[in-house]
DNA sequence: AGTTGACGCGCAAACGTTTGCGCAATAAAG
DNA sequence: CTTTATTGCGCAAACGTTTGCGCGTCAACT
């Protein structure tokens, strides 16, 4: 690896005129920066991150924790974020979850071991008090979730809202036996979203059946097995809403898997609009839409802002909720009556 | 930030001491070590990796380059890629190229910078010469394609040989009028698979249409473009096969936008198989499956072989194809009979 | 002519960690 | 009792970069 001593000795200055070359500093002539530029081009010169993150204090490193990258919904954040930092010069650390506090813990033990400048997670459940320690030091926003103990800003979506939304619209389609599926009461999130459900109901007179509820680890296996249960159930539910990403999946295999290549007689409603949904059963499901992307714009933006001040600012901790919208194609309709 | 010179002073010993106990060195006293360890922990001592960087001269960051992460394709790539990594104690840092060269090597120059322990890419089609001295430096290993100029091992499907398939496959269910969306000439991958498509032609005494081929960039939005054109014909092709993962959804989108709600008359063959392309028009997408998952383990594998050896070993490049097979779901028929 | 200022550059220290070498003390061997 | 080996630990240098300070030179002032 060529070095800055390298270049200095191959011209004849000191290694500080050609880190002050580099880096465009007046106080240097014209002529030496354009020497020192063309020798460190011609000697392939790449700057050490390290040893300048080390004299600086920080490095050019983003972190993203997120539960699964291979969910559409989180792969379309991580993308966002990633032409986000890349634009400002920051590499993107990717850590994944997978939704246990222990690794995200260790990730983020390593994540500050790192010098990283600023921090972007969409939190488990249940994050550690270490974690919320080590956190405090760097720049960091929250995605979607919001954890109880992390100071830090958080940008997500009306959950309660959507849900009180979507429930709804079902039950104003005639649906009273309703099933959702929905992350456990670890989750802020899950826990909004159950209360919307109910609340809809509630604002109609009416009571959801619990047993209708399936609440769980936020993941496709999990929604698709507790839906399956339901849906050999002597009495089926006729419409199902799913109140996550992972869950939606799940929800799709398990209809899939009960109906075969049969008419499924089920409204089905998802969560968030992944590209992939318009093709449900050529007729595309009906979703739960979360402008994600402009939630991964704002929270990188903020991001960014936060590392470029200068410390002092008294971080007033904001939480930024956007609306979500229902996005109607085919997969929910009124309850067909049944024999 | 608390350093190892802290908890030395706390306990009065020396720092080599305590990077001694906590790399469990022996010629320490197992007193000291315990002594040490406890002090490090109750002080929330975090390793420097800059500075442990800097001074082993190589950092425990692996670099991923993907064209998208957003295209489940990949995304799968990056999820096995960090469990990988993070099993072995390194971090993954993403960096998505967009297929564009010059993205790919300002990325890779600072991979570099980072002294990045080693490189996980899906090279561009245009792999600067840059961009491959830069390389030579570092353990890398290349997945899915294979640049010219780049001597490192290679993970990838035999290509020529899955559009063989997949072509034939058509052919002998009577269609003549195949559609091939596929990547340009600069990707070793699109040349193999367009072969492979003339050659089952050829195989069977036919030829192909040449006028039915789009070759373009590797995008979504490329696909679904040159295909709207393509089923605007007064004939149109009976028979679509998308030879990349991006051009599939591109194909998708083309489709039931064209389409709309009427059941599309044309066979489909889609490229990888992503857990979205099961419910496509309720019938499923047949596609031409990857064994994806086994591809990034074996990279990953090797990448992490290839860090750990004295780096003395003659690095005979290897080139590893793997098969893919054909999923047969509802989207391929016998082509309809047109009036 | 002496003072002041600007300009162009070098010196050296600092960031936190690791590691070869060496020193002292104790134990084992002669 | 001396020699040798072993154990436990400290010293100091090194990794590459950045930056405050200072020094010399030259021109423009008073």
């Amino acid at each position: 690896m060529v070095t800055i001593k390298d270049i200095a000795r191959e011209l004849g200055v000191s290694p500080s005129t050609v880190t002050r070359a580099l880096a465009g500093n007046t106080r240097i002539s014209a002529e030496t920066i354009r020497r020192v530029r063309e020798q460190a081009e011609q000697m392939g010169y790449v700057a050490d991150s390290a040893a300048r993150a080390m004299r600086s204090g920080t490095s050019a490193l983003i972190g993203l924790l997120v539960p699964d990258i291979q969910n559409s919904f989180y792969a379309t954040m991580a993308r966002i974020a990633a032409q986000c930092c890349q634009r400002a010069g920051y590499q993107l650390v990717l850590s994944v979850t997978e939704d246990d506090p222990e690794i995200e813990e260790r990730h983020v033990r390593a994540l500050i071991g790192a010098r990283c400048a600023g921090v972007m997670v969409v939190p488990t459940g249940g994050v550690t008090p270490a974690t919320c320690q080590l956190l405090s030091g760097v720049p960091t926003v929250q995605l979607i979730r919001r954890a109880e103990g992390l100071r830090a800003d958080s940008f997500g979506v009306n959950d309660r809202q959507a849900l009180f939304a979507a429930t709804g619209y079902l039950l104003d389609l005639g649906h009273r036996c309703i099933a959702l599926l929905v992350g456990d009461k670890t989750l802020d999130t899950a826990r909004a979203r159950f209360n919307g459900y109910v609340d809809a109901f509630a604002a109609r007179g009416l009571q959801p059946d619990i047993d209708l509820v399936c609440a769980g680890a936020p993941r496709a296996s999990q929604g698709s097995e507790a839906l399956r249960a339901l849906l050999s159930r002597r009495v089926p539910p006729t419409a199902i809403v799913a109140a996550g990403a992972a869950l939606t999946e799940g929800m799709l295999d398990a209809v899939s898997a009960h109906y075969g290549s049969t008419y499924p007689d089920v409204s089905l409603l998802g969560f968030g609009d992944t590209a992939a949904f318009r093709w449900w059963q050529g007729e595309g499901l009906s979703t739960i839409a979360l402008p994600i992307t402009t939630i991964a714009e704002a929270a990188g933006a903020r991001l960014l802002a936060l590392i470029k001040t200068p410390r002092a600012a008294a971080p007033s901790v904001e939480s930024v909720s956007f609306d979500t919208s229902m996005v109607l194609r085919g997969s929910a309709r009124p309850p067909v009556e049944r024999s």
